[in-house]
DNA sequence: CTCCGGTGTG
DNA sequence: CACACAGGAG
């Protein structure tokens, strides 16, 4: 899927529009307030993350981007490190076997991620002359890039001057501004309208605000027990003065449970395919499948909707490998 | 809104 | 055991 029209331009992000003169201007005054003691908190907290490095290249950070979709940073390091020692820039990922890149994705999870990271490399190679392009649209047109991911590249690669809204963002954003919790949900335009209010002009600050606010998020604002004690917002943190109402509280309800759904099968087929002994030449046969999954009908289900994503191949019918 | 992995953490 | 995690696509 690689037409235009799967996600939209961002709309809505002018903040008088949808939050109002005086409730923007407010915003922005505690924002400006904020931003020192943020920035003083990033300075000596900061981790050093090995993308952080001012020589890692624009596709350095979509690829780290890429595999830090829902998968923390700490588990993303080992991985980033031997991809980009592997695969350098978007022409070298273009030419790798399938194969390859799904048993280099190993226990990162979510598989699909690493399948349309090569898709996306390919058209980078192919028809961006192996150059990740500096536009909003241009870039969330890219296989497996959305929103969150092409602020991201424009932000911290490319210094543009972007709100990025992620999780971490909404969370923070909406406890220290609005004094509420940041329900689950699609990003809301309130949501979007008060990053565009908060974020600094100057493009160099604003970039350093995202990665701020961010490693806030991750570091202090957490979900379940924010440490407010050691928060730089906390003198002017709306929700801390107003008590942490509601702290934790969701509005989606509780995800299914992961034992015994198809994702479970389909992990575990993953797997075994990466974890084939040499001598198996990639194939792993129906009858050595069954016995990783008692619920016959539900293994062969899952194995075609892999096989569906193009994250395995079926061959003789009812064998199974990565794909070529 | 649902599906899509795997792991650290309380 | 429950749950959150630098989301994206159908």
């Amino acid at each position: 899927m690689t037409n235009a029209t799967k996600k939209t331009k961002r709309r809505h992000d002018d903040p008088d529009a949808v939050l109002g003169v005086t409730r923007t201007r407010a915003a922005q005054r505690l924002g400006a307030r904020l931003r020192r003691p943020l920035f003083a908190w990033w300075d000596v907290h900061a981790r050093a993350l090995p993308w952080r490095d001012a020589r890692t290249s624009p596709w350095g950070v979509l690829v780290c981007e890429i595999m830090s979709q829902q998968t923390q940073m700490s588990r993303v390091v080992p991985y980033w490190n031997a991809w980009m020692e592997r695969w350098p820039d978007a022409a070298a990922l273009a030419d790798a076997p399938r194969a390859d890149v799904l048993a280099a994705w190993g226990r990162l999870g979510y598989p699909r991620r690493a399948l349309r990271l090569q898709e996306c490399a390919r058209v980078v190679a192919a028809e961006c002359r192996d150059e990740l392009p500096r536009d909003y649209d241009a870039l969330v047109a890219l296989p497996g890039v959305g929103d969150y991911t092409a602020s991201a590249v424009l932000s911290f690669a490319y210094g543009e001057r972007i709100a990025v809204i992620d999780t971490n963002i909404r969370r923070v954003l909406s406890r220290a501004f609005l004094g509420e919790e940041s329900l689950g949900g699609a990003t809301g335009a309130v949501e979007r309208a008060l990053a565009n209010a908060v974020l600094p002009r100057d493009a160099a600050a604003s970039a350093t605000w995202n990665q701020a606010v961010m490693e806030l998020g991750a570091l202090v604002c957490t979900a379940k027990q924010p440490a407010c004690a050691d928060c730089p917002l906390r003198g002017g943190c709306l929700f801390l003065a107003a008590g942490l109402p509601h702290l934790g509280e969701r509005r989606t309800r509780p995800r299914q449970r992961f034992a015994g759904t198809d994702r479970q099968v389909r992990g575990i087929i993953m797997q075994a395919l990466r974890d084939l002994p040499e001598d198996a030449h990639g194939v792993l046969r129906h009858e050595d499948a069954s016995r990783l999954w008692k619920d016959t009908a539900q293994l062969d289900r899952c194995i075609a909707s892999l096989d569906d994503d193009g994250l395995v191949e079926i061959v003789s019918g009812h064998d199974v490998r990565l794909p070529a």
